[in-house]
DNA sequence: CAGAATCCTCAAGGATACTG
DNA sequence: CAGTATCCTTGAGGATTCTG
């Protein structure tokens, strides 16, 4: 960081650099749960556990592969468990575990923000493209 | 949406088809908002309004490109303003907006979820590992 | 100083096919 | 049914250079 960010952070008690340092220590968090799919097969499975083509038909556009991939890194990570179930052929549960649940609701309040806000990025957009079209 | 969903989500009225059907409209936008340096730019830029080079000595680590890049798709989503100021040689001054400031709640929730959560999902990941490798 | 244009590579993610 | 392995494409992002 340079001298004359020091001395302004210093002034305002370091504020941005600590929220810099937050957010960067909260990346790699961020990074493991912020992938196209993990919110919305935790979304599926909130309510009752799933078993691996359950999930696929209920999420329609996923690969085989990006769902095993996801679950593999969902499970890797605490959010959610497997079981392999004792049946004849083979079956495997997937759950949500209370961690997963805990991520849901910070998360809906961004989407909630999404939701709201959609059309105000939109209208930005039209309006950006409409000034660098007539400049 | 397979007949046993539709049974499914009708005897609890649809409750999941509707949170996915939210969480499709709303990742188009998140997509647009959650790329490696969005927030970090708000972040640096919440306090006061910066010039190209300061917010890149901030941030550290970013390219005179991504930064470019960022900056022109957080002008066009209507989250920052972009004034060009009357200097020699030219200078060009980024400010936050309103929208842009909206976004900063909701997003500091999730991190900090991910702050309180990361010691967990590294033990899980730990021993996710270590069964692995024992199995 | 700010930004546009060009080139490059590298890894995520899809399609396919095989295994237990 | 669930999972793994292989191949392949594509595009995001970094390095570099040029301009106003």
């Amino acid at each position: 960081m340079h001298s004359v960010d020091i001395i302004e952070d210093t002034c305002r008690g370091g504020a941005v650099g600590q929220a810099l340092a937050d957010l960067a220590r909260a990346r790699p968090v961020l990074d493991k749960i912020a992938d196209k799919w993990t919110v919305l097969i935790l979304t599926v499975l909130c309510p009752k556990p799933s078993r691996f083509n359950q999930i696929k038909h209920r999420l329609g556009g996923i690969t085989h592969k990006a769902l095993a991939d996801a679950l593999k890194r969902l499970e890797r990570n605490g959010l959610v468990t497997r079981t392999v179930l004792p049946t004849q052929p083979v079956g495997v549960e997937y759950a949500i575990t209370p961690l997963g649940s805990s991520l849901r609701q910070p998360f809906e309040q961004l989407c909630g923000w999404a939701l709201v806000h959609a059309g105000e990025l939109e209208d930005a957009q039209l309006a950006y493209d409409r000034a660098k079209e007539a400049g």
